[in-house]
DNA sequence: CGCGAGCTTGATGCCGATCAATGCATGTGG
DNA sequence: CCACATGCATTGATCGGCATCAAGCTCGCG
């Protein structure tokens, strides 16, 4: 049953994931449209500066947090970029999602203070760090940020019904069609092109997460590009055709 | 774009559903050991019954919510039996969860003061109504209150991630083994037989939940009656063999 | 330069979808 | 009480989409 039980790297021993401790504040932050903070007050933003004290480094491919480590902190990614999985005890294992600047990891925890996910990071990364004590002290006292924690929770479990709804009725190009377009949205939300990207993750990322083998991730994006739908060159991809994506998504039943 | 705009019984005038005003009390409901007061102290647990304040009567087949209806409440289901399901513009639609005595129907409203998705009686039931903002007060009060409901929310994620992970990577029998080993469990923990149930939902409702056509649904089914796992008469299920289905669902790799 | 991780592409096979017919239980009206 | 309709479940035959197996290919890097 231990599934995890050693640091990454036995022979240097060196700590698993390089920890340090800067000072950083919300109220500074560029992300604060787009984070925890949305919404609050000046005078809440300067509270969450004391709350959110640190921030932590993550190289690419080391994880944040392991399924079973104990849980203390939600983590808000400030720079880089991760995934998370979830593992069954026979080996399977089931990629829940990606999160990107801005975006909470470890609201799984909450439920019964352990991690039940991993979470691992796709390039070199930065999170703040955000004691779950504190949070939930805070949020008494704040009105306003008792009310968007609880609606990030929620948003949380609508998107996982949004996937829930891919996994169980969608074909493999709608679901590629499907998750390229949820992926462009949120980089434009965050002032990025929404017509040319670079994929951070695998194939076989990607196709854990939407329930398909790499090869048919693969063949689903030549046969886009044959369509002349998307340009792929590796990991980048350029849309053609964002209305043709939706089409795909939505027309589904033509 | 309104798609549910009207009442259910137009030609009687009659109100979509049966609304009933009791008085309930969490103190002295038989549930409290797994509905939303879990773990609260005696005094806690007289404040929650003026914030539950009344109960709701669902008949079979009808719904106590639908997707775009204006969010106000929670609802602990008291007795009976709930589906949810989500749906997307082309008329797509996925069974999300099954909900049985008290669990709670809602949390996906919050994020934006919208459901988003349906909620159906599956069988005459009662729900108790939890007023959000009533909630979200006395959870700034008492600690132990905001702790458990952060907690159920965590908890609703982490079965989501358990669902994405059933969707994405599991065979048909593996889904049908998991989907009755949770629904038995469940049953179990409120005092009913771990070995007999019946469902209370149809084939295509399961299927719609597993990602899988009624017929696949019911050929499993025998398949499994066949094998001797199950006695399977219509809705009416003996698990014979719990431990072989417990084999379907981790051991699956050999 | 050569190795390896990740990606592409082809050939084949299987699981579950689809189409179709029948069976079974419940309810309704004659 | 029977005839019939209706909704749900079972079972069979066939089909198709995606998995699987198996080569090559590309690109970055020691």
């Amino acid at each position: 049953m231990p599934a995890h039980d050693t640091a990454h790297c036995p022979m240097t021993g060196m700590s698993r994931v390089k920890q340090e401790a800067f000072k950083v504040a919300c109220s500074s932050c560029n992300l604060r449209e787009l984070c925890l903070p949305v919404g609050l007050s000046r005078d809440d933003l300067e509270k969450m500066d004391a709350l959110v004290a640190t921030r932590r480094a993550v190289p690419r491919g080391e994880t944040l947090f392991r399924s079973g480590d104990a849980f203390q902190s939600l983590y808000a990614v400030r720079t880089g970029f991760f995934k998370t999985c979830v593992s069954s005890e026979d080996g399977r294992d089931q990629v829940t999602g990606f999160q990107m600047a801005g975006e909470l990891l470890g609201l799984d925890g909450i439920s019964n203070d352990r991690h039940s996910c991993d979470a691992v990071a796709l390039e070199d990364s930065q999170v703040c760090v955000i004691p779950f004590a504190d949070l939930e002290e805070l949020a008494r006292e704040f009105t306003d940020l008792q009310r968007q924690f609880n609606k990030i929770m929620s948003r949380e479990i609508v998107r996982d019904h949004g996937v829930m709804l891919l996994l169980g009725s969608m074909r493999a190009e709608e679901r590629l069609a499907a998750f390229l377009l949820n992926l462009t949205q949120r980089l434009q939300a965050r002032g990025f092109s929404p017509s040319s990207l670079i994929l951070r993750m695998t194939r076989e990322e990607i196709g854990s997460y939407l329930g398909l083998k790499l090869e048919t991730v693969s063949r689903t994006f030549s046969k886009f590009q044959d369509e002349g739908l998307l340009e792929v060159k590796q990991r980048q991809i350029r849309i053609l055709n964002q209305g043709g994506l939706h089409q795909l998504v939505n027309g589904a039943a033509c």
